[in-house]
DNA sequence: AGCACGCCGACT
DNA sequence: GTCGGCGTGCTC
């Protein structure tokens, strides 16, 4: 095998496909498909995977691979396999799939630097760009690029006295750490003890310890500060071979500094027992199936999880579990952790790039059995899968926003089919998709109706809050609600205040002539943030200051709409001042370990009331909290998104479960002002069923999934007629090419019609079965392909979007 | 993507 | 005559 077809790591059409280079002699046997190599492409050298070997290659000048950076596969022929799937699923560049199943560690940076052909021709150069080579024969293009002499340097270039070299940087390096061990046996080491003299009374201690600890090899820094010595008897220990020395990579270990107490099993409650019963049984057959596992919160999912995992582990088989990235927390975290120990890697945003590194790093030798993480997670590299569990199944987060837009149940499906085992997605309110499909029996159903303590699951009070307005009440905290929180603080009893702020942030308004105020490159208003006393825009980026009067009339009556959390600590401090609040949002979450410390704090009493947005919605449990309440529960209900009823329903769901879990029962009020909705009538009679066929008889209704296939083209570019006539050409291209079956809704404008000074139209494509779609949609590509290379052209295609966005 | 090549108008 | 604009095509 002399030659591997290597996919290169530039995103271009043309570039999409294998190109050829020799393995040199001395990698024969060697370079495996899934290697990460770097080969030169055109003047530049890049980054690629191997994705086969072959005999013979097709072109004549072929060149030899630079170098290679693993010693075994980054990706695992499974892996390999994915890749192409999803290339043609979601149709994106290959290097894109592969760079998304490998932690970010892992993906080169590029630099160019300039550099003297000879040490003669620094006295040669112009004089305009020989002053950046008066210290250093080189220095990164980066550094002049916007200087006054790009001129000149390109001049120098041309008169080959200077030469660009470009050069793949590895993004992080594996951390090692010396390690000494004994070379002799310990009665050896006692022996030689023994004839140290006094002068040597440092090498004895030395000798001593090994003598005592045996063979076990010991890092140097930690010898050297048990035995309070420096590094100089042990090297000269080292020299007469007593001792031996060797390099060890460490890894970063984010909880090394926590102990977990270990579980055992619980026993489980008989319906528990009825619903693990055919998961054991799929694991123990090796049989594909996926099961829906329909559980009210408080229901012990988790506890029907880890008794699964372990079955599975005994069969000397991993496992996966994916868990949305905002319930990531500690306190789930802690229960795989305290189960399986030191067999789980975790891996989530929260870990920094080097941290997730190790983690991957630790599943791809088989150190650990289990990983539990968010949605790449689930592409964690194992070879002997033999369960994967996606937790909260209906979330949204388990969808990629962007290139390669996949869902991580599909990919869970596909690599569950390979490996013969079962899926489990469990959600106490399950995506319409999934109940849908449990409803046709191609997935499983498992219902877990009764909570474990037997607690009944708590009142829900719905309160309209135009009632409030119309009785005088124009704080945000209706009668109800601030009675009960009274109440709560007088028991020492804990609550948890949710604010649903997506879609809603705080504008800015003037009250004289109703101007907001509006990002200056996007369609969208500025939300204002208290640090700094900014406006921001949440989609460019763009901030600006805060302004004293209105930019339109100049009036002073300027004031903030919407309610930030922070705004509403401060109106709860006015109401309650006696109460002692935590708040948890972006801004007070922001550090590592910030999520934690306040999560801690709330579960030791330190506050009375909890006060954040999604972030709290999932997963906590704290014995004390008796109320929860949802201060806006219908700012999602107006989005242009065919999902918001389900959203808000599950949301609801979510959000009261935190009430009552334990000893004492729980209460949940909902302040609403569209009370009537059914997404919020039924998430307070805690009725999913009712919710479900009422939804269901909508979504038919408006041809929207399950019943129907989604894809979205979205177009965006800085002129807004280009835009409009992209989308028309698009729009018509299919209407020809597809069956009269589609509908084919647009052009029309993005519900964000203008982002970073760009205009987004979009055409949705609703579909039940359609041959012709995947091959539209790439002649869509290719039709486009120039104007999107010299344009500024963009376009994007989502098979299956989450939301219209 | 990033670069070279090459074909046309505007100027020392 | 030449400099430089950017449309076209290639990278194993």
């Amino acid at each position: 095998m002399k030659f591997a077809s290597v996919i290169v790591d530039v995103k271009a059409m043309q570039t999409d496909r294998a190109f050829d280079y020799l393995i040199p002699e001395k990698w024969m046997g060697f370079i495996k498909p899934g290697m990460r190599v770097i080969v030169p492409f055109g003047p530049r050298a890049v980054q690629g995977f191997v994705i086969a070997l072959k005999d013979s290659s097709d072109f004549d000048k072929v060149k030899p691979i630079t170098e290679v950076m693993d010693i075994t596969p980054a990706l695992t022929a499974e892996l390999l396999d994915i890749g192409h799937w999803l290339t043609e699923s979601t149709l994106c560049f290959k290097i894109s799939a592969f760079q998304a199943m490998l932690p970010a560690a892992m993906k080169a940076k590029y630099e160019k630097e300039i550099r003297l052909t000879s040490s003669e021709a620094k006295d040669r150069l112009h004089p305009k760009s020989a002053r950046w080579f008066e210290n250093a024969p080189g220095i990164f293009w980066k550094e002049i690029e916007k200087s006054d002499s790009v001129k000149e340097l390109q001049g120098d270039i041309e008169r080959g006295l200077l030469e660009v070299i470009y050069r793949v940087k590895q993004k992080n390096k594996q951390k090692t750490q010396k390690v000494i061990r004994a070379a002799v046996t310990s009665d050896v080491l006692k022996e030689e003890a023994s004839g140290c003299t006094q002068q040597a009374a440092k090498q004895k201690k030395v000798l001593d310890y090994f003598a005592e600890h045996g063979g076990a090899a010991v890092p140097l820094q930690e010898l050297l500060l048990k035995l309070n010595i420096t590094d100089s008897p042990v090297k000269t220990l080292i020299k007469k071979n007593l001792l031996s020395e060797s390099y060890e990579e460490i890894y970063r270990d984010p909880y090394a500094d926590r102990t977990f107490q270990k579980t055992e099993s619980l026993p489980l409650t008989p319906e528990q027992q009825t619903a693990i019963a055919p998961i054991l049984d799929g694991i123990e057959r090796k049989a594909h199936d996926v099961f829906l596992m329909y559980g009210v919160t408080g229901s012990g999912k988790t506890e029907v999880y880890l008794q699964s995992i372990e079955a599975v582990l005994n069969q000397g088989r991993e496992a996966i579990v994916l868990v949305p990235e905002i319930s990531l927390t500690p306190q789930m975290v802690n229960r795989f952790k305290a189960r399986f120990g030191s067999l789980v890697a975790v891996l989530h945003s929260g870990l920094s790039i080097g941290e997730k590194y190790d983690e991957w790093r630790k599943i791809r030798r088989g150190e650990v059995k289990l990983v539990v993480g968010a949605r790449s997670a689930v592409f964690a590299p194992f070879t002997n899968l033999g369960m994967i569990i996606i937790d909260e199944e209906h979330e949204g987060s388990y969808k990629q926003e962007e290139n390669p837009r996949y869902h991580a149940r599909d990919v869970a499906i596909y690599r569950a089919k390979r490996h013969k085992c079962p899926v489990v997605l469990g959600s106490a309110t399950p995506s319409l998709e999934s109940f849908a499909r449990a409803g046709k029996g191609v997935y499983q159903l498992l219902t877990l109706k009764e909570r474990v303590n037997s607690r009944p699951l708590p009142e829900v009070e719905i309160v309209d809050m135009r009632d409030e307005l119309r009785s005088g009440n124009r704080t945000m905290f209706s009668k109800v609600l601030l009675e009960k929180l009274e109440d709560r603080l007088e028991k020492g009893q804990q609550s948890v205040l949710f604010l649903n702020k997506r879609g809603y942030s705080s504008f800015i308004m003037c009250r004289d002539c109703g101007c907001v105020k509006g990002c200056p490159h996007c369609d969208i208003s500025l939300t204002y943030h208290k640090r700094g006393h900014l406006l921001k825009c949440h989609y460019c980026g763009h901030e600006e200051p805060m302004p004293n009067v209105c930019p339109e009339c100049g009036s002073e009556h300027i004031r903030f709409f919407g309610t930030g959390t922070q705004r509403v600590e401060e109106e709860l401090a006015k109401v309650l001042p006696e109460a002692r609040i935590i708040r948890m949002d972006v801004d007070t979450t922001g550090k590592k370990g910030a999520h934690e410390k306040l999560l801690t704090a709330f579960g030791n009493k330190e506050a009375d009331i909890l006060l954040g947005t999604q972030m709290i919605a999932k997963g906590l449990d704290f014995p004390d909290v008796t109320l929860v309440g949802v201060l806006t529960a219908d700012t999602m209900l107006h989005l242009p998104d065919f999902r918001a009823s389900e959203k808000t329903f599950q949301l609801l769901t979510q959000v009261s479960g935190r009430a009552g879990r334990h000893l004492l029962p729980g209460e949940v009020v909902i302040q609403s002002y569209s009370p009537e909705h059914y997404s919020i009538q039924l998430a307070g009679k805690h009725d999913y069923d009712s919710f479900y066929m009422q939804e269901m008889t909508a979504r038919k209704q408006h041809a929207y999934p399950p019943f129907y296939f989604l894809a979205l083209v979205t177009v965006s570019h800085p002129d807004l007629l280009k835009a409009v006539s992209v989308t028309e050409k698009i729009s018509q291209h299919l209407n020809h090419k597809l069956s009269n079956h589609v509908q084919i809704l647009g052009p029309s404008a993005s519900p964000i019609p203008r982002v970073n000074d760009r205009y987004r139209y979009q055409c949705m494509i609703k579909y039940k079965r359609e041959e012709n779609l995947h091959s539209a949609l790439k002649m869509i590509i290719e039709r486009f392909q120039q104007d999107m290379n010299k344009n500024q052209l963009s376009i994007s295609i989502d098979m299956n979007p989450n939301a219209m966005m």
